[in-house]
DNA sequence: AATAGCCAACTGGTCAGACCAGTTTGTGGA
DNA sequence: TCCACAAACTGGTCTGACCAGTTGGCTATT
């Protein structure tokens, strides 16, 4: 009678896939390359290869001769950009507001894990992603926006929330780009985000579960009540790409 | 622009399971050794090696140290739930945790929005789901469990919650099929569990969101306290269904 | 200065042969 | 008869080499 005894390989190709959902890896992120990771984790480079084609053979990553290894879209159905949910969008914009009212829990709940679980390492890294947020001009981009919330869903330390939470985030950037964009320019609204985001921030910061839970769901909840303002003004809110002919995404190239 | 330009292990790895599914190689059956077929693909056999390896992550094979690889018995085609995020289960059992800590909050969310939101059809299947379900033998099988359920996520009317709560529960459903076997022949738990799902449903349909949230919260951490409990007492939670329980011997082959 | 083109340095893909580590099997001796 | 042990399998890992796409920078030309 054998017992587990899994082999090297593997080993390898379980702590490439914990290190992927755990948040170290990103959808659409490119892997190290199979000698880094070989040197790194001191086996040999055929022993990643297996791993990596272990992998593959989930679906997990994807590989380009010459290129690299990408971290696939892990949750497959709420992340995968032609699924069927997308649809929904093109005939109801409503459904932004359900998919709103999903995120209003999950990023309560990613925040008061947070707050809960954060370690040193994440808190670190939060607070890097809310200064770069404090200094970012706001007219710019969204992205510091992101990498904060980012940061502290991946604090959690919870990676079903971490994918559930970046599958509909994703859904909400093709869908609702517009949203940050009409949001930031008014001062007025601005000035309520930013409020929003440093109460969020000293919430988990601090440790105060319960608190960083009510903030963060009021955050959403605003950004969503604000949307609907805006929508009742005759803005548009929804914008629906109709990029049908995404092949393969390569991640990290846009600016 | 490149084109599909799969390489050789793929290529194999895809040859390899045309030959299995197409009957060439039964389930349970042992397959040629790496060396064996290295030769007679006229490759290497690290080629071999890196297909069987992803054909192990597609769960169409597994391996054993010593005496060689063996056709797992899948159902081909009824099995569509080989979801790369199943795999996790295996080495990961903290994720069906992290899973449920979601859940907790989703299936909250959905029964407050349903004691909002039920309409009159809703409130009927939400009804006659909760009837099968106190008629149904507990010792027989979930179905009725998630019937129930599923009724009061969809009278949500959020098809996102919806959705996204589907896919956790997909997932639940063939990781933890043992965990209501597991949970309902103890008359204690069944007990406790029939009062809960009496509690969700008169405040649904009472139209008590608070409490209805409330209630479904409680049963969704119930469910996880007990199976951890179950746990710390050396139970099997967690079961893979992919491709554990192959050791299959091949009866004496007899024609 | 702008650009076409090429080359070096990445990346993954494949190969060969060696050795380690479990399993099976058959043969020998007790 | 039965047990022990040694081939002879099996998969697991390592090494180092070379092939093949991709990319980015540098050069030479325009």
């Amino acid at each position: 009678m054998q017992v587990k005894t899994m082999g090297i390989s593997q080993e390898i190709s379980f702590r490439l896939e914990r290190l992927i959902l755990d948040g170290g890896l990103a959808p659409g992120q490119k892997m190290p390359s199979e000698r880094q990771l070989a040197t790194r984790l001191g086996v040999s480079r055929a022993i990643i290869r297996e791993a990596l084609h272990e992998l593959q053979g989930r679906g997990v990553i994807n590989t380009q001769h010459g290129r690299g290894s990408f971290v696939a879209n892990i949750v497959p159905s709420t992340n995968d950009d032609n699924s069927p949910l997308m649809h929904l969008f093109a005939g109801h914009p409503r459904t932004l507001y359900d998919l709103l009212e999903v995120r209003e829990q999950l990023e309560g709940q990613a925040a008061e894990l947070a707050a809960q679980r954060a370690t040193h390492g994440d808190r670190h890294r939060i607070t890097k992603a809310y200064q770069a947020l404090e200094e970012t001009d706001p007219l710019s981009n969204a992205r510091p926006d992101h990498g904060f919330h980012q940061a502290i869903v991946e604090a959690s330390h919870n990676p079903i929330l971490v994918h559930v939470l970046n599958g509909l985030k994703n859904m909400m950037l093709l869908t609702v780009h517009a949203s940050v964009a009409n949001l930031n320019p008014r001062a007025d609204m601005r000035e309520l985000i930013m409020k929003q985001h440093k109460q969020i921030y000293q919430a988990v910061m601090a440790g105060k579960a319960a608190s960083a839970r009510k903030v963060a769901m009021a955050h959403v909840r605003f950004v969503q009540d604000s949307l609907r303002g805006l929508e009742s003004q005759g803005a548009e809110v929804i914008r629906v790409p109709l990029f049908s002919d995404n092949f393969h995404e390569n991640p990290t190239k846009r600016y």
